[in-house]
DNA sequence: TCAAATAATGAGCTAGCCTCATTATTTGAT
DNA sequence: ATCAAATAATGAGGCTAGCTCATTATTTGA
């Protein structure tokens, strides 16, 4: 399903006219093309089995192509999760970063915040399990995921506090490390609980409390 | 290291004089010993090793015994993980319960659940590595054991909320399943923070600043 | 005392990640 | 256009490690 044949008269590749079979060739997609066809399968096949139950067998059928080539584009199952993952959020970070340079006010920026991190979460049920459960990784050479998204999103967080506290907004006293934390963890509580009950998350809700918690700070 | 012998003398045991080597006899421990003894090295070669990484054959060599005799008390590697794991914190758990008992007022118990929290996640480094790592589980089926801490300890904090905005101490908009949520995830995201870096927790700050907020709240 | 019940053993089964020698296709120089 | 070198794909098989089960060992209780 995910590459293309293509039929060539043998006529053009064989002088003499009694060559029969037609030579059948495979055209290659791109190296972008093939890993695209990689990480979509994977993600399909990580959804609706998981990771652990998810096997590169069954990534490589999806992708119809042989288990072999999976390896020559990744280090390993693991890593090709963390690829699954990584697109999957950098494009929400992107879009987070381009939509907050329109909104007026560090309070509405933070809760724009919070309340496009819930909208991610609910959208994608399967995806978030993934997520809470795999993102964070044992290897101390290189950042986890977890820990980069982490950091990321405190990075936007952090800086909308400082200017709130700066024009008066927000408390003198706050720290904004902390109220980060708080707002961060109270996300990822909120991601993991809609991840095991499937029960949707109140939007409303948690923006204006969680918003009303670090103004209030 | 998990067993003794008992080494019995063939006469009691043989009534001809003639047999020449004597009976060896293992004697076996108790249910409960034998337990013991596995979720023990269980603990020590995940902590070393990670969970992944430590194999169940190394946990039966540690324990002195076979592969097998593991598989008669624990489904799964997995299962004894979740043993040595929810030993581990329910230990924490019933402490920290008889504990409280002891403090007045509801501010000081809730700085009490955070304070006491923070210590025992830096406490134990390797264990919280586990905890954070490993605690949450796909299983849909059973609760998780990160999911029945979670709760727990949200039990424990959202009666102090509730007394507290009873008396009057904390603001009466609150809601005690986000403040909830925000201390714990919170706690959350410090223990991963720790157990990624390794740098020591500010304990005082954080206690401080988290009961604040959630006072101010 | 001894037979039935219970516990322990460890060789071996199996699944699944990953490797690598072989085969297929593309590229680029002539 | 041709062909050799480079690059990509293949899939059988290696290997590890969780787990099983027939066999052996110990305990129990009648």
């Amino acid at each position: 399903m995910a590459y293309w044949r293509l039929f060539i008269d043998s006529n053009t590749r064989e002088h003499t006219s009694l060559s029969i079979a037609p030579v059948t060739k495979i055209q290659r997609p791109s190296k972008t093309q093939r890993i695209d066809t990689i990480v979509e399968s994977a993600r399909s096949i990580f959804c609706s089995h998981g990771f652990e139950k998810g096997s590169i067998e069954d990534i490589a059928k999806d992708a119809g192509i042989a288990e072999g080539t999976i390896y020559r584009y990744f280090d390993s199952k693991r890593g090709l999760l963390n690829e699954v993952l990584s697109r999957h959020y950098s494009i929400f970070f992107d879009d987070i970063e381009q939509t907050l340079l329109s909104i007026e006010g560090p309070r509405n920026r933070l809760r724009y915040l919070i309340r496009r991190t819930l909208i991610i979460i609910s959208e994608d049920r399967k995806m978030c399990g993934l997520r809470t459960l795999y993102a964070r990784e044992l290897d101390d050479k290189r950042p986890s995921l977890s820990h980069d998204q982490n950091r990321r999103m405190a990075g936007l967080m952090t800086n909308e506090i400082k200017v709130g506290m700066e024009e008066g907004l927000f408390r003198p006293d706050t720290s904004p490390s902390i109220a980060c934390y708080m707002i961060g963890g109270a996300l990822e509580l909120t991601e993991y609980s809609y991840m095991r009950t499937g029960k949707p998350i109140d939007i409303d809700k948690v923006t204006t409390l969680s918003g009303k918690r670090s103004a209030a700070a």
